[in-house]
Parts: C-alpha cells; sequence; structure tokens
DNA sequence: ATCTAATCGAGACGGTACGTCGCGTCTTAAT
DNA sequence: ATTAAGACGCGACGTACCGTCTCGATTAGAT
C-alpha cells in the first residue's frame, strides 16, 4: 500500500522525519504548544525548515503524528473480566493521560487548538482516538448498550472536571467506574 | 469603584471601551479566535492599538469580558418545580450555549485556548460560569449530592461530546437529565 | 513642500534613516552590490528589517538616495576660461568617478541592474547625473551646440572604454577633451 | 578538443545541451534577466538541474554560450568601399543589436551583472565580442589610428547613449559615422 | 554479451533571503 | 491623563532559489 511508485529522486530521510517528531514532542513539554513553532522544531531537530514545510502544513499535523500511536497505547487497556475492573482501568489510565502523560499533553493542546481552528478539528475527527479506546471498554462490558451515548457518559465526567481546570485528585475514577455501570446495566448492579 | 483617585487628566473614553468589546465579538463571528488580533480589533473599533492595551493585556482577556456576562445569563434557568423539567431546560440551553450561542463561542474558544495557555486557564478559573449555573441546578434537584461530583455528571457527557467534535444533533438532553438524576439519586427513579 | 501634515504619529527616525544610507555605502564597498541583502542591510544598520521596507522598495533604491547627492558633486567642476581645461577637468573627474570613487561604484552597479530590471532604469532616469554634469560643461565650452548630441561626444568614450572593462590607465581625459573640443567646435581648434 | 578521455561512460546528451541553450534564450526574453533562473531554465529546457549544473555555473554562463555567436554575426557588416558606408553599416548594426536584437538583449544583460560581479565581467572580458568587431572596421578605415582610441570614439557615443536609458530613436548612425571619422583622421575631412 | 562508467531524470536536503504580519513599546501632538 | 497616529525592534510566517546529495535508470564503448 504504502509502497507507492518511488520511481527516481532521492528518498525521504528517515532520520530527518524521526528528528522532527522528537523534537515537537521535546518542545511541547518544553516551551508548551503556544510558544512551539515551525522554525523552533526545525532548528531543534537539526533539519530544514523546508524540511519540515515538505511532509506538514502545521505544527498540529506534527505534534498529532508524534502522539497518535502513544495516546491509542496509553488508553488501550487490558480486558478484566470483572466489568468494575475492566472500567476503573480504563478511567484510571484516561486520567493518567489527560493529567500526567505526554501524549494526553499533546492531546489536549490540539483539542484546544480544534475549537478555534477547523483544520485541527478534522484533523482530531479522522482519528478519534478517546472515542476508540472507550467504545472498546463499551463493547466488553455492555455490548447492548448504545455506544456513542455510553462513551459520552463513560468520558465525559474525567474529561469535563480536567478540560476545565478542576483538581485532578478530587476525581475518582473508581466512583465514576460505579456510577457508570449503575446507568449502563441497572440490572446487574455493582454496588449489590 | 472606579471612581479611585483620578485626580485631573482625561477620562477613561467609555464609547472606546464599548466599541472594543463589541469589535471582539464581531470578530470572532466574523474570522474566527485564531485569525483575531490586538490590530484587526483596534482598527475595527475604530480605536487606537495603544488604547487597548492600555487596557487589556490580550485578546483572551477582551473576549472574556465581553462574553462573561451573556455567557451566565444565558446559561441561568428560572427554577421548575419537576426536576426532570428542570434539568432538561438547563441542559438545552447547555446545548445551545455551546453549539449556537455568540457567548458560547468565545467560551469554547478560550477554554481551548486555556489548554496551552496558563494565564488564559487563570482567566477562566477565575469566573467558573459552567460551574456555578450547573451547582444552581444541582442545589434545587439533589440539595444534598456532592455537588462537584454531581456537576461533573451533570454537565460532563454533552460537554465531551461538543467540545470532541461529534455531531451535537445526536445528543438528547432530556435523556442526559434522565440519565443524571437517576446517577444523582438512584432510590427515586425517574423512568420508575 | 515636505513640511507635509504629519499630524499625529511618531516621526520618522533620522538615526536609523542615516544608519540604513551608512550601511548601504559600506557594504557596496565591503562586499559587492550582488551580495548585499535587504537583511544584510539592516543587521549592519543595527535597525529593524521592517523599518527599511517601509522606506525603501529595494536595496538599488537605497543606494541611489545613499550616493546620488555625492555623485552630482563629484561630477561637478568648477567653471574655467580655458575650455580644454574646463572639458579635461570634467573628464578627470568622470574618470575618477567611474574607476575609484565610491559614489561612482554605487552609480555603475545601479547602471548595471537598469539593464535588466525597469524600475531601477525607471529610477535612474529620474535623476541624470552623468548627462546634467555633462550639460554644464557644454554649456559653457560650446553653448550653440546640439546639447544631447554633444553630451553623448563628450560622455561616451569613457564611459563604454570603463563600463566594458577595459584598463582605466589607458585612457586619456585630455586626449579625448582635445578630440572632442575639435569636433564640437571646429572653427575654435584647440590644438592650433 | 573536447575528445580527451572518455574511454567508457555515457556521452553527454546533445540534445539537452540545445535544449538549455534555448530555454536561456527565451526566458530572457520572456521574463527577463533578473526573473530567471538556474531552476526555471531546467524545468523549461524539460532537463534536471543537475544536468545544468554540471555543465554551467551560472545563468550568465549559458546565457554567454547561447547568445555569443549570435551577437558577432549580427555586428559583423561586409566591408564597403566607402568608409562612410562602412561605418554608418557598422553603427546601424551596433544600434540594432543595442536596442532590437535578442543576442544584443543578452549582452547588455551580461554586461550590467559585470559591472557587480567579477565572475561575469572576466566571461566577457575573455571574449570582447564588440571590440573584437570594432577593430575590424577601423582596420579598413583608419588602419593607421590607434585602435583601442578609435573603437572607444566609434562605440563610446552610442553605447553610452543607450545604456544609459536615453531614447534610441534621437541618435543617427550616419551622423555619428561622419563625427568618428572627422575625428579619426582630422585631415581627410568627410564634410569637406 | 557482458562489463564499466559517466550520464540523465527526479526529487529530498540544508541554507539563506525574501517580503509580510502581528506583537508590544515608543514618541509625537491634540484633546 | 488619555487619545489617535504611526514608527520602531523583534521574530515567525510560508515561499523561492541556491547548490549538493542520493537514488534508479540509461546508454555507449571496451572487454
Amino acid at each position: 500500500m504504502s509502497q507507492g511508485r518511488d520511481r527516481g529522486g532521492r528518498p525521504r530521510s528517515e532520520p530527518a522525519r524521526a528528528a522532527v517528531l522528537w523534537a515537537v514532542d521535546d518542545l511541547l513539554a518544553k516551551v508548551g504548544y503556544a510558544a512551539m513553532t515551525m522554525k523552533g522544531i526545525a532548528e531543534l531537530a537539526g533539519v530544514s525548515r523546508m524540511t519540515v514545510y515538505r511532509w506538514w502544513s502545521t505544527k498540529a499535523e506534527i505534534l498529532f503524528e508524534a502522539s497518535a500511536l502513544d495516546a491509542e497505547e496509553e488508553l488501550t487497556v487490558p480486558p478484566d473480566d470483572d466489568p468494575f475492573e475492566d472500567v476503573t482501568r480504563y478511567l484510571e489510565a484516561l486520567h493518567y493521560f489527560l493529567t500526567r502523560s505526554h501524549a494526553g499533553a499533546a492531546y489536549r493542546a490540539l483539542l484546544g487548538e480544534a475549537q478555534h481552528d477547523p483544520a485541527v478539528a478534522a484533523l482530531l475527527a479522522g482519528r478519534d482516538i478517546l472515542g476508540d479506546t472507550a467504545r472498546a471498554v463499551v463493547s466488553r462490558v455492555a455490548p447492548d448498550a448504545d455506544h456513542d451515548r455510553a462513551t459520552a457518559l463513560l468520558i465525559g465526567p474525567m474529561f469535563f472536571w480536567i478540560l476545565s481546570g478542576r483538581d485532578p485528585a478530587r476525581i475518582d475514577p473508581a466512583d465514576l467506574a460505579r456510577t457508570f455501570l449503575a446507568q449502563i446495566s441497572p440490572d446487574s448492579r455493582v454496588d449489590g
């Protein structure tokens, strides 16, 4: 598939690509998203500015490519026979992702940018990291539920809490998991 | 309040202040938050750039001052004896606010910026519009509940749904209201 | 005339203007016209790049402003009762101008650029330094002659010799002056 | 000459060479010397950029190679028994060359560049097109004169007139020829 | 018929200047 | 003291051309 015709021409430099992705990650942590510039990325990566522009249009695109894989991995929890444990593990992962993770910081920055940049919004819409990972959990613990609605109920409270700048310590994954399960499948109470 | 020590000198121009607030609102709708600049605001307001900088530091500050009052008003719903109606009205107002309202667009832009700009985050933390209005509803329908937790459950799902770029039409305030009330007071089910 | 309305606004910085003109002159001597850049001029002048662009469009414009006055001065010779002396002094000044003068180097660079840049050609056409100074001499030694034709005969040979890269030492102002006068006014021979 | 040591290897592509020379000529007429770039030449010639650089260092070199032959041909006039006719024909050819000829446009551009690029100056010095052709005329009409001085007197006035951007229509080859002959051999006046 | 070696196309790469834009500060004169 | 006007230093923007560098594919003459 990606082995498209490369008839002629110098091949893309993999070191350059890797250096840019690393640089963008490093800069996010060091100076923050706002102070991150295409120029700064190129310089830190030791790469020509033109080379950056050749492959990516905006810093958002680079950051997305640099963090999407990590994000998906961090939010993918192993199945657990106990639904409560399963959901709790996921919400703990989400809590870590949104508050302490490197990839999560990238995601928050991008989601922020998406609120006033349609191009970034489209970028995020193309790969629904939170939705996909949440849906995986929902399929396991409540296969018959409306997946979209369940996703909103699962992610929403913590997402709001953290994105609106509230103290992350004051929200409890286990409590949210219990509440979620009680709602999504009222018959099989966990708090029995 | 602001009648402090202004002995002598030309007083602040109220028309200029109003023109700036109006201009920032107009620009948000016309060109979006990202393309909005201090220069553009000053020019549209017919005011010197210096004058803008004298009273506000950033476009975020101006936008916040221009929209906070409207936002609070739009999210304040009249009490209703029926808790379900009360909550539903609030969620409908929130839905309108986050998707169609002028002030809501400003809020989303600011919240987006807050993800990667501590100054904006501090600005929003100073006046918790969503939290305050939600707490008012919670106090009425579930005075004994944990207000913070209840707020997260009330606002979270819709907040996530819309901020993450999902189709606003596919989320139902009434359904969320019912779910919320069930979660907040499991004994008095509304779905009977 | 140039005291146009400057109602309001910070006045143009004269130090900045002078620094740019000085820098362009310095750079011409040090690195040559080709290697001279707007960026380099601004940096050497200790002035913002924007400030340079605000007042001049091209390096040619700056160079012209920086050298036109000097050029005119260098090519203006005091009248002499003896026509031969008068013309010889002018041709000596022209020789110096085209081969050793600072302002002359600027002129040559601009005239070179004018061969393939209409904007520079127009710039030079606006102030005919060589033509004007030559005409002054012609008016004195041959007031009845066709001034344009006489100018071409006076300046042409030396102009060609030097501009085409020939050895400046092998051309003699006095000889050219004698030939010129013999042609322009055959009645009053100088070689008599 | 170029049949040096080419044991083995693919021979130089003559079509590529011709295409480049043609392209450079075409570009000079279409976009002018300044806007002409190595990249543009290669693309118009349908040739790789590398191929251009392999055989020429600068656009000046290509242009010179592309136009020198034509230039010499255009400036070579057939001998005429009448010196006045001979010189007039040459000056007419020079007038056409400097104002309307393709090759002349190339020469002017190169001479312009030579004023601030030593490499181009050296290039032109290597083949003195104007000097050589003028000397041929001088040898015929005034074999005993100082050839260099005569060349300057012959070419100078028209050269200056046109290169300094004056109206080409206002200079008369026949008049200049008459003047030149009078200067070069004062004893045998043409105006009798 | 193979080998050898310089060519050619394509195009990525590190540089560097371009001219523009917004920033936040400043210096005027006018109110 | 505040205002409008606008110049200023700063620094990033995205583009263009520079000249160099891989690549794989040609293309002859020499073996």
